[in-house]
DNA sequence: CTCATCTATTTGCAATAAGCACTTATGGTT
DNA sequence: AACCATAAGTGCTTATTGCAAATAGATGAG
């Protein structure tokens, strides 16, 4: 996203792991149509590197998230395709726990910010703990 | 957090530079101060790890967002104390814009989620796009 | 027929950033 | 003297990403 001087990273959300997950829970499918989905569905801020998701996909596979076994298509070239498995669908289920406390998180955060920097917006008395 | 044969992070959030940011922007500290405020605050999952806390200090430093200058104290060593500067406080803005977009993109995931995978909960319609 | 293009997956490599352990140092307490 | 709290930092390893490129099957244009 910032390609200054500076560096900073302050959007990443490690966010692929479970939308990967989200999205096979729906059907199976192969690595190249999640990357599609991921393009349309926008929950990860920017593009998606092709490289990133196959590589997740291998992962998850090792770790027993998933299964995947090779397609042969009538159109073009071989495809995996990925099932969730019965300990994905688990996971999923914990990662969307951590997304709540995350978003709870967020939250509050901003609410920190409004009432401390931006006072003005509706002014809320500061909430930090001990002043 | 999970020390197991499975060794995912979906809870990574990034959010240690802005929230130091912000604690700057409400008055200049230290670093070992704002690690005990981070860890007070609750905004990081997870302990906050004092090297990275004043790694990134230094880094914040190198990019003109804050300014450091060696305090003695009577008590204790001497410690270096930082105060933002004014580009500092526009990447707190604009961090706070990121993170604001990235809480939305986490509220709808958790919807789709719950339309999707959680539809007993309150009869919801699916709304990906396209079915 | 050949070339480009879309589909589909994978590897290699460099850079980034974090986690953990450890070192250094001051001053107060027991 | 030993210990602890404060305070900041370094070194090393590992995890993960981003980018580029390799491979390869199938289709359509010229």
């Amino acid at each position: 996203m910032c390609k200054c001087s500076c560096s900073w990273n302050f959007t990443a959300d490690r966010l692929l792991l479970p939308v990967l997950l989200f999205l096979l829970r729906l059907k199976p499918a192969h690595g190249y149509e999640l990357i599609q989905k991921l393009a349309q569905l926008d929950l990860l801020e920017g593009e998606v590197d092709p490289a990133t998701v196959y590589r997740n996909l291998r992962r998850m596979e090792q770790e027993a998230l998933v299964v995947s076994s090779w397609e042969a298509t009538g159109t073009g070239p071989a495809r995996r395709k990925y099932t969730l498995t019965s300990r994905g669908e688990e996971l999923l289920d914990e990662c969307m726990l951590a997304v709540r406390r995350q978003k709870e998180k967020l939250e509050k955060f901003i609410r920190l910010y409004e009432n401390e920097c931006r006072p003005d917006l509706q002014g809320g008395e500061s909430c930090l703990p001990q002043g």
